[in-house]
DNA sequence: CCTTTTCATGAATACGTTTTCATAAACTAA
DNA sequence: TTAGTTTATGAAAACGTATTCATGAAAAGG
């Protein structure tokens, strides 16, 4: 005996197949005793319907994709973990895409396998596939990515207002030669960041300058090579503190200061952002600026949700975020003062 | 104009339904000028199959499920990593599920929105689901489960050994009162490692005792507090090492020690399981037992898919692991003799 | 009692694809 | 040439479901 569909339920209850569907899409047309009984049957049968040719009928798949090039690190699993449970609790399921290839996105979109899309940024999803999925009209929403397209739903962090704070928290404790540590150039959180770094260093005229712009690229192990690759090039022009482009880079730019025999934070104050899971478990305590990754999760579904439901077109969404001060920052000391 | 489907490929290149089937799907019986002539109507038009009717036609999706209760956290991430690269490298996609809801499970498989499953063992799917899975011979990999059932597929790791390994490491260091932090009593993992313990123990004549088993749950804060509260109840009684279920809880547990102002690994040993990634930068470092977690991810997709591809049952892989000796861990000293 | 309305059900179609099989055309072997 | 064979193509069926519409029965209205 092979798969038993919904024919097989319909004649073992003795019905039609549209009574089936009607009994197990809770369609109210049908007397209950009926359906009652349809339903009896389908169970002792341990019928499931197949969700292919229910997809293929109704044009409908109930399910949102994801996709992203990677699920590695603290700030995905939050987020993924968010957007599940906001696609549960709306009746939606999640399917999570990694992947790089643009052709696997478009055609897992394109050809109907999700519902809607939430793309992370660095994908960098070309404007001829934003077009396409327009023309069908497909919704999606975009993480960390401004649009110039105002059809496209996008949440984003206000970054540039996050560099840009902690960067006059750093000065306002006395710091005034302060280096960032850039993440990928590419990546928007990592240029706003900058950007607010730099315009925060203008305002209060402190010196900006390239020297002081280290590359990162949001990995421990970069960022420990290039603050000690700058250690050995400038021992002499060492920064009061370290401005890390994420909470990971900070990690690996104190074990760098370590190894080198400075101590955080009395000798550099040093700072990341996003308040990944260990940033408090750290020694020291890693001072950071807090992003709302859950809500950027929970949020970007039920925008998608939205648009998807109401067929409406999406907007962009920023959210704001918080100073969370640990102990790898402090007030600078001037350690001639001991001499 | 509507969504673009094969028929109007086929009426705008002059040819049937079947011909653009085969010329796109590689078949070769075609001549190759109306071969390539269909693929550049069918370019031009950017034409995108529907997935839903190739599934439902074909009973193939070229996907894979993993279900699994959760994302968050570097085992897991790894794993699912792993799982991606390998299923790339086979030509399925890999298809996330982060739900509790048996129904939810059973009705994606069974339902062949996927063409296998890979299962977390916490989601404990009952024997009656497993039938049902055989009876439509849909194949399935467990994943830190072992099966009474040889018809599906596990991998798991040798985590009895790894327990008995570790702890006669730590005898090997001149400890003899030796403490186990468990995890959660329903995972093949954490129930393993201490049985693995209790029989190092056993084989070294060492006592063992109810009150030197807490449980930290696997999580770090239930682990800060278990050991927490062990020190205010016991403060006569402290072990000279801790053996905690895995790295997350080893470092609660050096988390509460600190605090209570006993020094890691001077005054106690502790080390770990899973050797994840901030296990090495965490002060001390981790002394710890590794899982080959990225090659239980890509075994698993490759067992899988040999069980797909030839129609094959499954079986019982083991995976070995590997001791990690780092910062956390140091030969018993006896304070009494500096008295 | 007849007409109209409501209610419950089933037959048939459509969703977009792959695949089987028939057929026509173009060769090959005598 | 004629029969047999290969080659290329298309018509039609099938996958499993939701949905539209027709139909018959029962209830309501007069």
């Amino acid at each position: 005996m092979g798969k038993i569909t919904i024919k097989d339920v319909a004649r073992e209850a003795g019905v039609s197949i549209s009574t089936v569907s009607n009994a197990l899409n809770n369609v109210d047309v049908l007397n209950p005793v009926t359906k009652s009984h349809v339903l009896k049957v389908a169970k002792q049968l341990n019928y499931v319907p197949n969700l292919n040719g229910k997809q293929l009928r109704s044009g409908k798949t109930k399910m949102l994709g994801f996709f992203t090039t990677s699920v590695s690190g603290p700030y995905f699993y939050k987020l993924v973990e968010s957007m599940s449970r906001e696609c549960d609790r709306l009746g939606y399921g999640l399917n999570v895409f990694i992947t790089k290839d643009r052709h696997v996105i478009m055609s897992n979109i394109l050809g109907r396998r999700v519902d809607g899309a939430i793309i992370y940024e660095e994908l960098r999803i070309d404007e001829e596939d934003i077009t396409a999925m327009e023309k069908e009209k497909i919704k999606a929403v975009f993480l960390d990515r401004v649009l110039q397209n105002e059809t496209m739903g996008s949440v984003i962090f206000d970054s540039y207002v996050a560099g840009y704070e902690a960067t006059k928290y750093l000065i306002s404790l006395g710091h005034k030669k302060i280096a960032y540590i850039s993440g990928v150039d590419t990546m928007f959180d990592s240029v706003e960041r900058k950007e607010g770094y730099l315009a925060a260093l203008r305002q209060y005229q402190l010196p900006t300058s390239e020297d002081y712009i280290l590359q990162g690229y949001f990995e421990e192990e970069g960022t420990y090579n290039a603050v000690k690759s700058f250690i050995h090039l400038h021992p002499d022009k060492l920064p009061d503190a370290f401005l890390a482009g994420n909470d990971v880079s900070a990690i690996g730019c104190i074990q760098a200061l370590k190894k080198h025999g400075y101590e955080v934070p009395l000798d550099i104050s040093v700072m990341g952002f996003d308040d990944i899971d260990i940033a408090q478990y750290f020694s020291p305590p890693l001072t950071t600026v807090r992003n709302q990754i859950a809500r950027q999760g929970s949020l970007a579904v039920n925008h998608l949700v939205h648009m998807i439901q109401k067929k409406e077109l999406g907007s962009a969404q920023k959210l704001a975020c918080e100073l969370v001060v640990r102990g790898s920052s402090h007030v600078k000391i001037d350690r001639n003062d001991h001499i």
